[in-house]
DNA sequence: AACAGACACAACCGCGGTATA
DNA sequence: ATATACCGCGGTTGTGTCTGT
């Protein structure tokens, strides 16, 4: 089906700013005759626009009951209230105030109170403080992803004054204090693990690899982790033994560790933080609903830095954050004279 | 005064939904 | 059932105006 644009058949139309003397031709023939057929308006009103652009220009502009000027502050706090229920719902939220158009709210909105809010630190999408700006952090996890994909360390241009093995424990050190810093938006990175003797080919920090062979696109990092709450999907399994057997066949999109007390994650009565795969990629992972072990959305669970307990062919342990903090300490001595480190640390 | 960049807003474009022949 | 026409919506672009250098 579809259909060509209105205005291609009508070769020649005026395109561009509205003169006051199509204005009033446009108004003087909707006076008198009403609009009813855009199409055919232009030309019994002796108009050379296509009918879109009069309906246009009647409706976001020369209506009598537009209201025109300074959007109001109650005007003001009745979009954010209902662009918070209602998203990017223009003509729906122009609903609701008399005399303002769609164009306009959506306008305003872009120019004023797009930015009021991330002034304010609210983010105009979700309407929810934003306390984590992680954007900076992201770009370095990022740029460690790349390195280690690339190559890019040992005796390799990046980090030229190390070994290459001494490089990947000072990368994976790195990205191990990210992540306690920023544990929602920093994947665990096991693979890093030199020594791993891990079964599956799991691969390296993917969700934000660069070269991975994985077939899906890889999601941004922390992406996967988002705070949608929906409730788990009944796809029930009964053991950690058949949860991998669920997710055998998928590729890994990411790694992610579950505390025990995120929401509804860890088996009621048990001390241990459970290290799952989101082998799916499409957020869903396993763990405990009530006493019900599913295979859950990863955004209704939070995601916690330290890992320790279960085991299974897939994960593998790594260091506690004291741990980590330590070794962080640690390197922190050692390199403080290693101008390359140094300033990259910087 | 001249210029560049930022900003605000009008207008356009393409698409999806619906009505109609 | 299908093709076409139209309307309305949301995203994007173009252009005039303002502001800082």
């Amino acid at each position: 089906m579809g259909r060509s644009p209105c205005c291609d058949q009508d070769k020649g139309v005026k395109k561009g700013p509205w003169l006051q003397e199509e204005d009033d031709k446009l108004t003087a023939y909707i006076n008198e005759n009403g609009y009813g057929n855009w199409r055919s308006l232009p030309k019994l009103a002796g108009l050379n626009r296509c009918g879109k652009s009069c309906r246009l220009r009647w409706m976001n502009y020369l209506r009598p009951d537009i209201r025109r000027g300074k959007f109001s502050d109650e005007e003001e706090s009745t979009i954010v209230r209902l662009h918070a229920l209602l998203g990017n719902k223009w003509s729906k939220i122009a609903g609701h105030l008399p005399g303002r158009t769609d164009n306009e709210i959506k306008n305003y909105w872009n120019t004023h109170m797009r930015k009021k809010l991330l002034q304010m630190g609210i983010d105009p999408m979700t309407h929810e403080p934003r306390t984590n700006d992680l954007s900076p952090i992201l770009d370095v996890s990022q740029m460690l992803a790349a390195a280690i994909n690339n190559g890019q360390f040992g005796n390799n241009n990046l980090f030229n004054n190390n070994t290459a093995l001494e490089d990947l424990l000072k990368l994976q050190l790195i990205h191990k204090m990210l992540q306690i810093i920023t544990p929602k938006a920093i994947p665990s990175i096991n693979s890093f693990n030199t020594n791993s003797v891990n079964p599956k080919p799991e691969p390296v920090v993917n969700s934000f690899c660069t070269n991975s062979v994985n077939p899906k696109p890889n999601p941004p990092a922390g992406l996967f982790i988002n705070q949608s709450g929906n409730t788990p999907e009944a796809t029930s399994v009964t053991s950690y033994e058949n949860i991998w057997d669920v997710f055998e066949d998928n590729q890994l999109p990411g790694l992610v560790t579950v505390s025990q007390e995120s929401l509804n994650t860890a088996k009621p009565g048990t001390s241990t933080t459970t290290k799952v795969n989101d082998y799916t990629g499409d957020g869903m992972m396993p763990g405990y609903y009530g006493d019900q072990l599913l295979k859950i959305p990863s955004g209704s669970v939070s995601v916690s830095p330290e890992t320790t307990g279960l085991n299974h062919p897939g994960t593998s342990q790594h260091s506690s954050g004291v741990d980590v903090l330590e070794d962080w300490e640690k390197f922190l001595d050692d390199e403080t004279s290693d101008s390359c480190w140094k300033s990259f640390l910087e």
